[in-house]
DNA sequence: AAACATACATAAGAATCTTAGGTAACAATA
DNA sequence: TATTGTTACCTAAGATTCTTATGTATGTTT
């Protein structure tokens, strides 16, 4: 993801953030699409989407339709209406932890 | 640290920010003042704490000083010079960290 | 006397990642 | 034409960071 340790952990909230925005895409998609908007920054290794995709669909967030595009098989992964919910959910995780990192990081912000 | 995934990775960070601004403090206190700053939201667990000042401390980052304060041992910890460095470049990671977050969620408002 | 708060600590297990491999089709290049 | 690079999927071993559970000890409140 980055030498960063803080990138641990929302790998979850980025996957599901971006299909909420796209409707559907497929894995490789998804470590190209994250590359694209951080400038080449942030890399999403397969070692850790590709469980990560297959966790989110077992607990059903995630639902998935194979298509062959060029003789290539694609997975879309696409949000189930449970996806949804957990999706505005995260969302209003990440503004919270945002939110409260700022609180410790600059305290007289915070009033 | 909260039943919030996303708050792996960033008790270093939390720790590091704190010793900078408050020069020094013991770990009961750093549990006490999270809580404080997050209005209860963030609860630093005892178990990830010790074991990450600890560590800090054999990467000399840390240093420690025991005081015995109404009959009770403090281990207060402080940042050594190179812990100082270390506290500002975690500062730049995690502005870094919240920027990339910031353009994958809302990728409109990132040009 | 029991419960709560302060203050430290560690160990087992869970969760999430990295690293390192593997398969396969196609394109470009040396 | 052999090799490298890109697209596209996958898994397993190990590292890291956390939670949960437990322990010790002192002092305060109920």
């Amino acid at each position: 993801m980055s030498n960063n340790k803080l990138y641990r952990g929302s790998l979850t909230t980025i996957i599901m953030r971006l299909l909420e925005q796209e409707g559907k895409m497929y894995g490789y998609e998804i470590t190209q699409r994250v590359k694209e908007l951080t400038n080449g920054t942030m890399d999403v290794k397969e070692g850790a989407l590709y469980p990560s995709l297959h966790k989110l669909q077992s607990e059903g967030h995630l639902k998935v339709e194979a298509e062959k595009v060029e003789n290539r098989v694609r997975k879309y992964y696409s949000l189930t209406p449970q996806g949804e919910k957990e999706a505005v959910n995260m969302m209003q995780e990440l503004k919270e932890y945002m939110e409260n990192m700022q609180a410790i990081i600059n305290p007289k912000l915070s009033f």
